[in-house]
This record gives C-alpha cells, sequence and structure tokens, in this order.
DNA sequence: TTAATTATTTTACTATTTACAATAAGTCAA
DNA sequence: TTGACTTATTGTAAATAGTAAAATAATTAA
C-alpha cells in the first residue's frame, strides 16, 4: 500500500470540505446567475457563488441546501451535483476540496436575501459575469456548461420559466443559453410533443397582442417517458 | 458566518479526500470494467474499483494518474472527472470523500497489471459487476450513466475499440452499451458523417467474409468541427 | 464449382426539419 | 370605430434524415 491509515492518519485526515451552491434563474430574457458579496476574508468585499465549509457529520447535498439557506434565504429546492474542484492552492487557508452544486428556480418564487456573512445578493446575467473570488469563475464556467447539457436532455427550462409562461419566453430561453436566434414558427413545431397545459389567460400590461399562457404538463410528461418510448430532446 | 476558520479549525479540517478511477475497456463485443483484489482491511478480499488517498500537495487528477498507475500499471491515459461521493459514513475509518474519475481505453494497449496493495486486476463485462467494496456500486453505476451520456455526444468510443476496427464491431459497442439492436444497414448510414479513415486491410481469421478495416480521423474530425458547425450525435 | 455465411450497397418509403409566406388577433392612437 | 402596427399562429413546399427490406459482393469450406 502506498500509506498506512494508522500511521499516517494525521496527514491524511487534514482536508476540509467545502460546497458551492450555483443558483440559476431567468428574468427579462436573460439567464442568471444568484451571487452574494462577501463579508469576511479570505476575499471580503468580493462577488462569489454562495457556499461554505461542510460540517463533519452531514451529506454533501444537505450541506449544499443548509449553506444555501443561511446565506440566501433560499430553501426547498432541488440541488444537482456538478464537478468537483481540488486544486492544492485553491483556497489561501488551507486544502479546501469544494463540491458544485447547481439548481434551476424561478426568480420570482424564490426569495433571495443576504443573510449570514453575506452582505448581499444580486442575480447577474450569465453572459456578464464579474471576475469572482477563488476559482469561483472556472466552477461557473463548467456548471454552466453542464447547464447546457441539462437544458438540451432534460424539461428543467421548466424550473427556470416561470408556472405560467409565453411561448416565446421559453424560446428566449433557449436563445439566450445557446446564443443563437430560432425560428418562431419552427420552435413552435419542434416543442409540439412536449405536453403543455394552454390556459385561458393571457399576457398582461403588453402594448401588442398578447400571448398565450402555458405550463408545463408534468403528470402527463412523466406518463409519456413510463409508457411510449418518449424523450426530451432540445 | 456560520463558523470561525481559527476557532474551528481542527474539526473542519478533519476530512480525508481519495480518488476512484474507473476504466472502461471492449473486449469481444462487451463494454468492461477494470477491478482490482483488496489486499488490505476493510474490505479485504474484496472487489473493488482502484482508488487510493490524495496526498496533501497533489491535484485531484494528478492523484488519479499516480494511483491508477501504482495499482495497475496503466499509465498516460485522458481521465475525466465523474460524480463526488461523500456520505459520512461511507468509508468505516473516518471521514473520506471521494472524486470518480472515469477514463476510456483500448484493452489490448494498456497492460494492467496488478500491484502495490491490488492482489489481482481483472476486467468484468459491466452488465456483471459483482457486490463491490465500500459503495463502489453506487459509484459505477453513475459513471456508467455518464459514460453512456458521453457516448452519444462524443467520439469516445474510439478511445475503446482498437486502432483498427471493423464497422460491425463499433456497432456492437453501441448495442451493448444501450442494450439495444440495431439495423446494420441504417447503422452504417448513420455513422457517415464521422470521418474514418478506411484501410486496404481486412479481418483475418474469420470464417466468412472479412470486414474491411477503420480507423477514426481524429484530424479530419477536429477540422470539421472548427470549421462548419458539426456535431458528433448517436 | 457451389452452398453457406456475412459484409456492404441500393432502393423505396416515411417522418422530421427548415425556410418562408400568409393569416389572425390583439393594442394604440386618431 | 377605423386602420396602422405588432406579435401570435398556421400553412406549405423543399430539403434532410431515418427506416425497412431487398439486392449484391466477397470470402470460406466442402
Amino acid at each position: 500500500m502506498t500509506h498506512n491509515y494508522k500511521i499516517e492518519f494525521e496527514k491524511f485526515f487534514s482536508y476540509s470540505l467545502s460546497v458551492d451552491c450555483l443558483i440559476f434563474g431567468f428574468e427579462e430574457g436573460e439567464i442568471k446567475l444568484l451571487l452574494i458579496k462577501r463579508n469576511m476574508d479570505p476575499f471580503k468585499g468580493d462577488w462569489a457563488i454562495p457556499g461554505d465549509l461542510v460540517y463533519p457529520e452531514e451529506d454533501l447535498e444537505e450541506a449544499a441546501s443548509r449553506i444555501l439557506f443561511d446565506l440566501t434565504n433560499i430553501k426547498n429546492i432541488e440541488l444537482h451535483q456538478s464537478q468537483t474542484f481540488g486544486k492544492p492552492d485553491r483556497h489561501p487557508q488551507g486544502r479546501v476540496i469544494t463540491c458544485a452544486y447547481f439548481a434551476m428556480v424561478k426568480i420570482d418564487e424564490v426569495n433571495a436575501i443576504a443573510s449570514s456573512w453575506a452582505n448581499e445578493v444580486k442575480w447577474v446575467p450569465i453572459q456578464r459575469i464579474p471576475k469572482l473570488a477563488f476559482d469561483h469563475n472556472e466552477i461557473f464556467n463548467s456548471s454552466l456548461e453542464l447547464l447546457r447539457i441539462k437544458l438540451s436532455n432534460e424539461p428543467i427550462c421548466f424550473d427556470l420559466l416561470p408556472d405560467k409562461f409565453t411561448l416565446n419566453e421559453l424560446q428566449q430561453l433557449y436563445e439566450y443559453a445557446y446564443k443563437v436566434n430560432l425560428n418562431k414558427a419552427n420552435f413552435r413545431k419542434k416543442i409540439k410533443p412536449i405536453p403543455l397545459i394552454e390556459h385561458n389567460e393571457k399576457q398582461k400590461n403588453v402594448k401588442h397582442r398578447p400571448a398565450k399562457l402555458f405550463s408545463f404538463d408534468e403528470h402527463k410528461f412523466e406518463k409519456l417517458v413510463n409508457q411510449r418510448n418518449f424523450r426530451f430532446k432540445m
């Protein structure tokens, strides 16, 4: 063996573990990431991805939930594991390995408020993320890649959109995510197989013909996936 | 802040970190995983995914390379990060977080030999993986899912196949990975856009019309990806 | 030389995607 | 109330991709 647990115990059990939570939302045609302003050293005053150290008895995902709530007041959201970052010098105060988690939320339904050692929170469009604390820019880039992959293979776009949305908003979301322009008529044809609930309600306070509002029919979607050979693909 | 680095230093810097390497290969129509037999406690005598503790000054991927070489004699392969596992009780001797890496190799080009604390190595078809040490079955399942996703979005199938392969072998690889049967003529149409080098050589020692041998044209592939809007999709 | 086996190509058909045009439905201001 | 304006929604034809089945080619073995 390349080591011996008993002799080298202290040498090997000397690392620390953190989680970072990348919370994505969609607002005014832009996909945004939730950032906090650090109230403490290191990187005091810098913007960062919300994250903190994991307790010794805590599971990783459990820690992510707790820490996200402590810093931003957001709770009860589904967190997905992203990549883990462990360069020996990534944290100035010791060997801290961080495991990134990400989630898609409806910005108007979660109520992000800075607390604990976060001074401020803000939603920043993913195309305008500033220089962040630690290696958080690297963490962001790799998680964004994962978000894009998920967007094209799972119906997570509906986690980002409000409960009732227009088809144009859905299109804008994909256009922004992939930095492309899509044809409206063809986009609607493409999403035909996805089960949506059509509401009688319409868009309000717009200066033009208001668009119909839709919701994702999750129940019907699950049925399709299980019964037929249905697969979400965008 | 939910803690203070100086006061709680020992409490938080008390974790250990390991990496586990999932090495996939392809042989006789089956995708296989490389396992080692543990020569030491805990789980002495059990089959496991090759892995060990990371040194304090070592980067994660660097550690994965070193450990893989120590245990199996395999080196110079490209490792991709998979998921991280950190349940508080996953390791009987303390809080050990493990970061999984995986790789696709050509079985006949790497020379897997057990060394260090590995008693034996063997290639096991992924559809017949036994009960493994620790939470290694969970790690395997989640990494296999990732392998499937990669197989359909990146040309990693050619990392598994020998340098020169028949189109039937390529098809068998996908059939085994997804547990499906594919139509031979249609499969060939589907792979038409992928640039392959056609050799004059043919299969040998077969009792029937030998198939032509092909290689992946990596250079042409890169050109396609960069110049046009080409995307690998299976 | 012929049967058997598998590799590879061809054909015809069906479904999906794309580009573009046309029509419908609402808002706003005169 | 009308018509200009904006956006939603539907329609159509061409191009592309996917599917099923049959035809042809190359090799081995008897």
